[in-house]
DNA sequence: TTAATTTGAGACAAATTTGTTTCAACCTTG
DNA sequence: CAAGGTTGAAACAAATTTGTCTCAAATTAA
């Protein structure tokens, strides 16, 4: 609690005044990274786009978002309260969504599992922003790259 | 440390008397991870192989120990020694020397930065051992749909 | 069997973390 | 300016965690 005081340039006091105790600050935390990624989602219009192009839009909107994400995936299913964590599965049927829509479009090969790929666009997610983070990969680059690394993978085509 | 206690079936006080102190007890994890992961992979007579086929051959290795990698990536660089991590900064370079032995190889896409390569395989393996363990992919199809989804991703071939 | 080692349970002190309260200083707003 | 509200600093109690120690029971070795 102290650290993260310190690290938002509050008191401790102030910051037990705003979150009365652990709990419901690891709570707040969690419903407001899903707010931001919900707003930053729900703001593509998926009307006008195929779904490869949805695809890429997602990582446009949630990779600058890296780290919300990754707390919902690390932290939160261990400490959140289940309202959060209901929040949370909620976000990842999305995830499944948009894969069961491109599994639709003739996108995605037939014999890769659902599930395998919400996970690898999940994970991708985190390392696009682990690697715009550490100066691996420019930020203007990221979501291009783990959008093309999903569909395509890293090795020449051809 | 009483949980990590109660998890190996120990007393606590056991516990302590083989790792004195929490410091301790965490290097000594790191260690372990990083000797069985470089036993796993060592043991891999990469001499035989193309560069590809040594990829598959470290995913099948690495995934099963899945759990351990990724303790050396998250907890590890917060709480372990120097040691730990300069010895987990080696194990990444390896990680690096393989790449870069695909893309001499011309297995790689020459426009793929080498560091992000290198952070969607440590990813890969992570996600891989995730899937089993939730039960989305069996384990003995977990490295190669890795691979797989490294080297060609996950849309329809065409 | 006997001796040596290792263990668990429990008590204990110390350190750390959490949560509360008070009060003076500092804003905002009217 | 004046009142109402917010803040930081400090002191404080309570809870949790960590680390140590002792001793009886259990395990292992000789």
């Amino acid at each position: 609690m102290s650290t993260i005081a310190d690290a938002a340039g509050v008191s401790r006091a102030t910051l037990h005044r705003h979150f009365p105790g652990r709990q419901r600050l690891i709570d707040a935390i969690g419903l407001e990274a899903i707010r931001e990624t919900d707003a930053a989602v729900g703001a593509i219009d998926y009307a006008k786009m195929s779904s490869t192009e949805y695809l890429l839009a997602v990582f446009e909107a949630v990779v600058p978002l890296g780290d919300r994400y990754h707390f919902l995936a690390v932290t939160a299913p261990g400490a959140a309260s289940e309202e959060v964590r209901e929040a949370y599965a909620r976000q990842i049927r999305g995830v499944e969504e948009m894969v069961r829509w491109m599994a639709r479009d003739g996108v995605l090969a037939p014999d890769a599992p659902v599930d395998w790929a919400v996970l690898v666009i999940d994970s991708l997610i985190y390392t696009a922003w682990t690697a715009v983070r550490e100066g691996s990969v420019a930020r203007r680059h990221a979501a291009a790259l783990a959008c093309r690394t999903f569909l395509s993978g890293l090795s020449k085509a051809e």
